[in-house]
DNA sequence: GTGCACCCTCCCCCCGGGGGAGACACCAAG
DNA sequence: CTTGGTGTCTCCCCCGGGGGGAGGGTGCAC
């Protein structure tokens, strides 16, 4: 047995399936270093036991791992934080399919052929008080705040008190990340954990319905909008949604209404 | 109505929740050419018959299509042909659904705690003639092309010829394309089609079983790269792979047998 | 006519790789 | 010991699909 004899980058990338380059690329940042580097040449020599190391590498780049996390799973000595980190990015890839269900719903109700024309309405809102949750939010972490925010809004308001909705910043589309409010009516709303009294501002909102699951639910605002650009209006302010029926009054998604609102003014004709 | 109300590129990011940068590049990439630019002032002006437009784009985008395939979907005026291309899409998100999988499996094995000892055997193989298919092939076509290349084969030499088998270039992992081969023994070997005699030179093999699917066959190829190297050897020529149980036989996973054998040379001691 | 939000172009950065140039290093054969 | 082929080194540029920010011109409402 030869255990420690040395293996040149090439051989090492036969052993591996990793190419050179990104043998290479992977000692430059750290994530896997040379057993050994001859200091005069700068020739990189591995030892049979990085093989599987290698390998768990590969595996992580093919599921998307970035390279600072591989890193961070490589370096967790613990297997148990390691199957933890590992597992916090299967639960990402599978947000990641949620998203990809969600677009192909969409695209296949955008490429029907006849679209189901749109009832629209102009509704003038109040001002209201609300109990409500608010923060800023990246987009891609929009639904897990969303859970967590209305979680506890029902637990400190109930659930019985209304019909609940949100106010979505158009930044969060724009820029990425924007203010959220989600809210529930609430004659003297507490304040409690996050949950505290907002006055909503009254506002012109042009109003419709949106079916179903919310994997579409940007088309419903395309024709909305199209709805609003073809009536002379401009839009002004967050979009309201309101949860006429959702998953927590019935589990057939196609029972699910969803009011959308989208703060309007009128601008001048050309 | 004003049907042709123009829109700011701002106000058309609102209503179609892209954000401007992306609005500008996807212009510039002659995908969603805004209604009129103004040659003054360079400002792009939107209609709002664009907006479902953007919004295909969107999705297709969510999906992971590349631009120029967006703008290719988007060109076909035929509604079938566009589904053909969306459809073409989704499969190959089956596909790279399917390596995920496969990857999650591998990984698994790697992160395992004890790792089974591996039954590797030194094995003289002579010289023999096959029936066999063979190319170049991309690293990420190689499951495509062995179904072709094997479905010919049995068309061609029949199915109760002896254990298929295959060889793989390193080259295929290291510069990410290589030259591939499967055969079937046959004593006097037809040309047909693709199908032609070859003779594959008698090698050394270090020769060991992987067991089950091929989601982690190169965790396989790693310990037996290990084994190699620890044996004071060396890797020569195409790896190959023989097919003692697989899916034609039996559609339990479990049950499959495929032996992997890498060409070995003996290295001088260090 | 003035202020301000909007819009323009341009350049650099991110990620994780690949291509290729030009210069050394290794090793076996002559 | 030389020579040649192959392996390896570093360095820079490219890809795709975006984001950040600088610096300067525009539209429009007051």
């Amino acid at each position: 047995m030869h255990p420690d004899r040395v293996l040149a980058i090439g051989e090492f990338s036969r052993l591996t399936h990793l190419s050179v380059r990104t043998l290479r690329r992977y000692h430059d940042a750290g994530l896997l270093e040379p057993a050994t580097v001859d200091d005069a040449t700068g020739y990189r020599y591995y030892a049979a036991d990085q093989i599987p190391t290698a390998q768990v590498i590969h595996r992580l780049r093919e599921l998307d791992v970035p390279l600072p996390d591989v890193q961070r799973i490589l370096r967790s000595p613990d297997p148990g934080a390691r199957a933890a980190l590992v597992a916090d990015h299967l639960r990402r890839l599978e947000q990641e399919l949620d998203r990809t269900r969600a677009a192909v719903t969409s695209l296949r109700r955008l490429l029907r052929p006849e679209p189901a024309p749109l009832a629209v309405e102009l509704r003038a809102v109040p001002e209201t008080t609300v109990a409500a949750v608010e923060d800023d939010v990246a987009h891609d972490e929009v639904l897990a705040w969303y859970a967590g925010a209305m979680a506890e809004l029902d637990a400190v308001v109930g659930d019985g008190t209304g019909v609940p909705g949100g106010l979505y910043d158009n930044a969060l589309f724009e820029q990425g990340c924007g203010h959220l409010l989600v809210y529930r009516p609430a004659d003297a709303p507490p304040r409690r954990g996050r949950v505290h009294p907002v006055t909503l501002p009254a506002v012109e909102l042009a109003v419709t319905t949106h079916v179903g699951e919310h994997g579409d639910i940007d088309v419903t605002y395309g024709e909305l909008g199209a709805w609003v650009v073809a009536n002379a209006l401009a839009v002004a302010g967050p979009v309201r949604e309101t949860y006429l029926v959702g998953p927590r009054d019935t589990a057939d998604p196609l029972a699910w209404r969803t009011e959308i609102g989208w703060p309007v003014f009128r601008v001048a004709a050309r």
